[in-house]
DNA sequence: GTCTATAGGGCGATAGAC
DNA sequence: GTCTATCGCCCTATAGAC
């Protein structure tokens, strides 16, 4: 055995998510956190830079499955298509429904917490909206889908949480795209 | 003449963006804003939440106007429609266009910035959709009408201020909706 | 207007893995 | 020897409490 149990990234996202839930984000503080994890406060600082992150580790991973799948899209496949098709593929790396829901919760009764998955998806977007410039897309359209894209998955996702949600989270998307297009279908 | 200089609030906002143009966001405190305006540190944080909320003070004012202009719009227009039109509405209180270029350049520089100007437009499109809502448009269709909305701002709003544009604001905004129509239209 | 808890950064020391 | 994770102590500014 380490000089030290393994694993103290793991044990923080846990005991963070687990505080935030029981007495709230604000109430909670970074020494609390870490003391559960049995670490020390500088340490909690060190694998996260702020307190708010530690419940965005996994984003990165998503990020990079999305902009891989769009890689992976054949070449003719028109940009919106490959961003949607791409963001299923990234939404099949999200916990159970279960989880997100407890999350959600989490980040929805606390706005810096909203502004940093704002933040995120923000930089999917981008990340998203680079991917298609690679394939020859001009960057406004690319700019676009990608925006859109995202929203659509940002809707998608409020669907699959809701409390009368019955579908999975790939349907959810595809009937907010379907609603989109009627949304901005011309007169 | 009163005790006091009239307008410090004014005199806060103004010294809070030469100073985070001149040293950075991060490089400038709270007291240093205060000084330049000639009030206390107390004073700032009276007027202001936190030291990105300086750089946001009329956002209340264009929501507003945006809701006020949705909610004049005629009974029978399409959802997407009204939203456009009352943000371009909204877009006409926007600063100078060189202004708005230093804003956006203060902002770009910074990530909680960033987030603070994300958790702007989100609280913009909640309020765009239950403004819809009340025109009896459906919880769906009118989250999904906003969010377009607001990216096509957004993605209008970076077109307008970029080095090479042009056109105005509410010309930038209609082409930005534009090229969504045809990326989102069928086959 | 004063006081204070907390966030979060800097830096060197330490103990293991390789 | 190098590299990496952790500790511990110091510091300042924020932002809320009184």
């Amino acid at each position: 055995m380490g000089r030290w149990e393994p694993d103290a990234r793991g044990r923080l996202r846990l005991s963070a998510m687990e505080l935030y839930a029981e007495h709230g984000f604000e109430q909670t503080t970074a020494a609390e956190i870490a003391e559960r994890a049995g670490v020390t406060e500088r340490t909690f600082f060190r694998h996260f830079a702020d307190k708010r992150e530690v419940l965005f580790a996994g984003s990165g991973d998503l990020q990079d499955a999305v902009v891989g799948a769009i890689d992976a899209e054949p070449d003719d496949a028109k940009p919106i298509d490959a961003v949607l098709a791409a963001l299923e593929i990234g939404a099949s790396l999200l916990p159970s429904r279960e989880y997100s829901r407890q999350r959600a919760a989490v980040v929805a009764a606390n706005s810096s917490l909203q502004e940093r998955e704002l933040l995120k998806f923000s930089t999917l977007a981008d990340a998203v909206a680079e991917a298609l410039r690679r394939r020859g897309v001009p960057t406004l359209t690319a700019n676009l889908a990608a925006e859109t894209g995202v929203t659509v998955f940002k809707i998608g996702f409020a669907t699959w949480i809701a409390d009368d949600s019955t579908g999975d989270f790939a349907q959810c998307i595809r009937e907010a795209f379907g609603r989109l297009r009627a949304l901005t279908a011309g007169a």
